[in-house]
DNA sequence: TGAACATATGAACAATTGTTCATATGTCTT
DNA sequence: AAGACATATGAACAATTGTTCATATGTTCA
């Protein structure tokens, strides 16, 4: 590894006081593997649109009931979404805001330039 | 698998018509992949505070020159990161301002409640 | 040019992950 | 209460991933 130059000594103090806690970007590493995949980035795309059940998640991906159901599993207890039951059908959405923001923002980056 | 109800069956195109193209949300499940690691989300926040070079992320994340520059190289490949030579030195920096945003409100989602 | 420095890269290994298959749980209707 | 329906979950397997070690590349300075 290399020497630290002098003139790099107050930088590296500096940006290390000002970096979030080991445990939140623990977290923080944590909640982006969820977003990390493509079916679930798919059923987030999907409940951006709106409220949705299972059923209808599995049509829109084409994908068995039972891997979709794994991952809608990850995706709530990573409180990325939330669910709601009505009868026999359970409704997923967003978790909150953020979620739709961070969606959004990784698209842009992918669509741009 | 469940039936198709037929209320459900205009969501359902609807929502498929929304839906950004499959190659986009691949490429966007990659980009997130690349945040969803430790290392990488604290390099991230590193360079959040501005270009650094390769030694002092070294230094600040106490760990070796090859995981570090193992990971720079992850970064960069997936575009989060840009890099400048100068001298001897590789100076990393944040590729636009799409990344700062993503992690910013990735730390806010954990941070709060 | 050669030595020293800063960074990059290839191979390999342990650990983690996403899907499938089979089955369990919970809810409604008759 | 029984059967049908909607969803959840456990086990297992192939595939992917992050680090370490060793070494290569590129740059400066004497």
């Amino acid at each position: 590894m290399a020497d630290i130059h002098p003139e790099h000594a107050h930088i590296i103090e500096q940006t290390k006081a000002n970096m979030p806690s080991e445990e939140v970007l623990e977290k923080t590493a944590e909640v982006f593997k969820v977003f990390g995949d493509k079916t679930r980035i798919r059923i987030l795309a999907a409940l951006s649109e709106g409220e949705m059940c299972v059923c209808c998640i599995c049509e829109i991906l084409g994908m068995s009931q039972s891997a979709v159901s794994h991952q809608l599993s990850v995706l709530k207890s990573a409180r990325l979404i939330k669910s709601r039951r009505e009868g026999k059908q359970m409704y997923y959405s967003l978790d909150d805001a953020h979620i739709g923001a961070i969606l959004c923002t990784g698209i842009s980056h992918v669509e741009e330039d």
